[in-house]
RNA sequence: GGUGGGAUGGGUGAGUGGCUGAAACCAACAGUUUGCUAAACUGUCGUACGGGUAACUGUACCGCGAGUUCGAAUCUCGCUCCCACCGCCA
């Protein structure tokens, strides 16, 4: 959510950087100004008449201590009539209150000055790509044959037991999956993320905090006995750990990570590109999160895609990464990039990992501040990336490395596995 | 699931109707002292929002929401959460 200070001294950047995401917001914007000139002078009258009212309250006091009842009396009188200002002025204020903040949660975070224009995934920009795309002399296969001809992955089971989208791993398929989260936990630690292991339930509360309610709601599973959600990211229960949290210092950099796994309904993407491992109801992956002072967040950004790059370069995949333009990004994104690995037998290219920063747009719902050497608040910036999510990953692995007779698994997750090839 | 207890500022914790935005202690920060550290002493020390160039000032907040009252941290009602013990259970 935009700060709305922000909004009354920056209308016209706000409005400028917002059309990247091809959008116009110049009448809503208009509309929350003019509210909060409402609520303002509404707020300063209501303050003035409670002003008046407490000192009354206390005038009448002192008359009853000395005993001048009669005096008393009628002041009780002028407060009645004060009073029922006070209350119709009070649900005015927190009717525009909650006017402003209902516009509020529907912009959507401003891009940052680098992120291109845009409003389609073609708009994105290749900022650069690694690594050789396989040729095969033989037919190669996607990896759901894959999965079936060396029993990894058995998607049949779980729809018997679950539902789609929700497969069960096997053999030497379920190994592969521990030896990735691993690895990956194991490169982020050395990077110096602590390492958690988050509650897959959240409350309320949490989902607001990192912005998937109310907005998002259907996409989360929701335990309604309970009240409570699965997460769809380790991002959510992470990043909550420090909502309403002020920090004391200016000196800071938190850096976590942890593995879960990640639960989304997915509601209105059937039928497109759902194959196999390409979308799941259910997945693992391991997220990084980081809190940092708003003059760190860009190199913050830029350490984070560096981390999953190398990942990614260890592994041994072709991969590309994107800066998306504004219409691609997510609604809470100041900046994202993309990284997308080549998978060889379904001859494209697969999301695999976004690293975004959030400037302050999450902080100001988080209610994350810290204070500054001159004990000012101001709100921290948060950043988070896939470090990174498996499913995708592991199609790929299998399809590039597959050979007539196998699968070769790279060198570094050797050491993990156990097994040199499937 | 049952019974009982509780929720106050960074922490412990006092506070049963106005003198309380809140004692005291601890922690933290600044200063004095000091070869260094420590100790001692002095001072500062909640958050949000509004008004004001600023100094400053107003309002709200003692888990959340209603109510009683001229006036509520304090009284009443509802809710949420936490703790302890019992039951069940990995």
């Amino acid at each position: 959510m935009l700060e709305i200070q922000r909004i009354r001294t920056e209308r016209d950047v706000i409005i400028a950087s917002l059309a990247k995401r091809n959008i116009h917001v110049e009448n809503v914007i208009d509309e929350i100004i003019e509210l909060d000139q409402q609520w303002r002078s509404n707020k300063k009258e209501l303050e003035d008449i409670s002003a008046e009212l407490n000192q009354i309250a206390r005038k009448i006091g002192e008359l009853f201590q000395s005993g001048q009842q009669a005096a008393a009396a009628e002041l009780k009188e002028k407060n009645q009539l004060l009073k029922t200002q006070e209350t119709t002025l009070k649900s005015k204020v927190e009717a525009l209150d909650a006017e402003i903040t209902s516009l509020l949660y529907t912009i959507p975070n401003v891009p940052n000055a680098e992120v291109p224009h845009g409003k389609e995934p073609a708009d994105n920009v290749e900022v650069s790509s690694s690594g050789t795309i396989p040729s095969f002399n033989f037919e190669a296969l996607p990896h759901w044959d894959l999965a079936k001809k060396y029993e990894l992955i058995d998607f049949e089971l779980g729809v018997k037991v679950t539902g789609a989208g929700f497969p069960f791993y096997r053999g030497k398929g379920a190994k592969l999956q521990r030896a990735l989260i691993n690895f990956f936990l194991e490169e982020a630690t050395q990077a110096g993320y602590e390492e958690f292991m988050a509650p897959l339930l959240v409350n309320e509360a949490s989902g607001i905090g990192t912005g998937q309610l109310p907005d998002k709601e259907g996409q989360m599973y929701h335990s309604t006995a309970d009240d409570l959600y699965l997460i769809p990211t380790a991002e959510v229960p992470l990043t909550n750990i420090y909502r309403d949290v002020l920090l004391p210092n200016a000196d800071f950099s938190i850096k976590l990570t942890g593995y879960t796994p990640c639960f989304r309904r997915e509601a209105g993407s059937y039928g497109k590109d759902v194959r196999g491992l390409n979308r799941l109801h259910q997945f693992d992956k391991v997220e990084i999160v980081r809190i940092e002072h708003p003059d760190n967040s860009a190199a913050a950004l830029d350490e984070m895609v560096q981390h999953v790059a190398a990942l990614l370069d260890k592994l041994e995949l072709p991969y590309r990464i994107l800066r998306l333009c504004g219409g691609d990004m997510g609604f809470a994104s100041a900046m994202t990039y993309d990284f997308e690995v080549y998978s060889a037998a379904q001859d494209k290219w697969l999301e695999v990992s976004s690293v975004s920063r959030f400037d302050t747009f999450q902080a100001n719902r988080l209610k994350l501040r810290f204070k500054d050497d001159n004990k000012k608040t101001h709100l921290c910036h948060t950043l988070n990336g896939s470090a990174l999510a498996l499913p995708r990953i592991v199609a790929s692995l299998l399809e590039n490395n597959q050979t007539e007779n196998g699968i070769n698994i790279p060198s570094v997750l050797q050491a993990y596995t156990g097994f040199k090839s499937i």
